[in-house]
DNA sequence: GATGAATGAGGATTCATTCAT
DNA sequence: CATGAATGAATCCTCATTCAT
């Protein structure tokens, strides 16, 4: 067996027992078990639990900046490159669920220690929607609004598969503030 | 010491261990040690890991719920309402950082054993702001995507605690749409 | 309460603890709880958990022992002394289960802290059987034989009570050559 | 260490500490340190606490029961078959001292959750004798108490290892009623 | 005298990690 | 290379025992 399609087989068995049962709940034995390979060949690529779980993660939050960065041509507008990164968000979530929910988990880590590097993975998805949405002192603040409610909502849609992707990502963008009309005050 | 009291610490140093570590990392030995009352005690309240767990969860959850619930007078307006409830919510957030590190965590974990109980916490928030932001058949989606954005707003306000309450909340507000203007379309 | 009753009802409970669990299976806190009395006094009347086990063994054996040896006038003939010792050990079991499961384990645990108590009083029960049965040189052995059968009797007669008692300890005196008639070499 | 040298091992360490001290009282660290064969392997190999006791209890019992069952020729005399089956017997309380010990504990604890499987053993005893002895209606209780003799004289007898096995064997089989002469009544 | 409340010590069990083959 | 087999170090939990009131 090539030397990747083991490592391939090694983190989805990770992914899948990690999104399960979380860092400390999923054991290298269900994991080797699960993967149809012996703990020691983790061991041996990974270096430990720590290592293997700080692979999976990167991997799955490095695939997901990437899609966004390469959602929109480089000379699109704003409003373009926006719904572009949404949609690609929404599709990410809906094709790799297992990653999502890791990825997402370790969001809410806050402290844990691998939580820096996917602060850095958000971070990156933050800064591409505050440009997107302009320049203005507080869009710092309203980008991270802005990607908790993507968060929040595709969490939500995953317990609600019916509802349309369009709608959800019209739903983003009407928040971000590219609506043909405001909603009226009531 | 009162019984009170003691509750009362074990709880405390319940949860900072919970919300540095999870619910797997904390072990009964270190709660047992910070809180300075042995192990037994621990299992003579809690009755075990998991009740004390979620003896946490629960008693935070309802904190917040309750708070946000009696934030506003019964015959406010809507505006008043969500305006009242994003104020209490932040109150909470700044005076209980364990708690909401806790209770965001078992958000993000969505099948565990306790989720069913801090889902049912937040689907009173997700109602609250549902009605607030009036009918439609879209509202529940959207009153997810602004919980979202403010558990978002709130975790980065908590790296960032010299801006003002005001601004966020003026930020909150706007997203759901009670704004003099709108964003101009750029 | 006087204290004897309180004494009675600890040692009640105990024995009822030590029949279903063993010694080591049942809890003081068990115990004080089914005997409505708090665990200190337990340790006030009777030092330890093996000092109330061994309280309770003692009594247990020793009242057995002393309705055996009273069971017959002293000027009885050696088939008359049998004749009543067999019957009140029958009587014995019967209105004293769980004492007796309890001497019986202890007989049967042959190694253990207490063995030697209730080895000390089963002896004094071979011996009285010893000296019914005859003086010839294994009659030790002999005695040990039917004391032995007595207890497995008396434990199969537990569960099937409907036997009568008379039918039971006509075959031990049988078994003791006590007969009428010698069984037919086949 | 081969497989089956290394839980021979554990279960004779196994063995001594049950027998010693009783289920409850044996500790398996005690018996991993004792068996040379560190916790997890225990562990491993039998599951639980109660899978290796259970184990033990297991193959003692069964072994006690087929070499009883084939001591004797098919076609042999009733007392031939019982001779033979005392005799088998004796040998194996003589050479499995700790395997016997623990058997029989288990016959005097009564309710305990192992003691379903001894008892069905020791009724297959109980019929053996119970066939060799002829089949009138009391032959149950006979048989029983028969059993209990044998078994009382054997513990009596590992006290007393000078004593002859023939002369156990002869009382055994006296009591049986397969005697010469019967005792004359005094 | 009597008890609610407290704990030190230990027990069963699991897990990340590593050799010997 | 690859793995079956092994373990040191925790982890959760319980229990006999003792104070402070």
């Amino acid at each position: 067996m090539p030397r990747a399609e083991r490592e391939a087989r090694m983190l989805d068995a990770a992914g899948t027992a990690f999104a399960r049962h979380g860092f400390h709940g999923a054991s290298m034995d269900d994991i080797a078990e699960a993967s149809g390979i012996s703990k020691p060949m983790l061991y041996n690529y990974f270096g430990s639990k720590e290592g293997l779980y700080s692979e999976y993660v990167s991997r799955s939050g490095r695939a997901l900046v990437a899609a966004m960065r390469d959602a929109a041509p480089p000379d699109a507008s704003a409003e373009e490159r926006l719904t572009a990164g949404i949609s690609t968000f929404l599709d990410y979530v809906d094709e790799h669920r297992t990653g999502w929910q890791v990825l997402y988990h370790e969001v809410a880590a806050q402290g844990g220690p691998f939580a820096a590097e996917v602060a850095a993975l958000r971070s990156r998805v933050v800064d591409m929607v505050a440009r997107a949405v302009g320049k203005d002192e507080s869009s710092e603040a309203f980008a991270h609004a802005l990607v908790g409610a993507g968060e929040s909502l595709a969490n939500w849609w995953l317990l609600h598969p019916d509802v349309p992707r369009a709608e959800l990502a019209g739903l983003l963008l009407r928040l971000a503030g590219f609506v043909e009309e405001p909603r009226p005050r009531p």
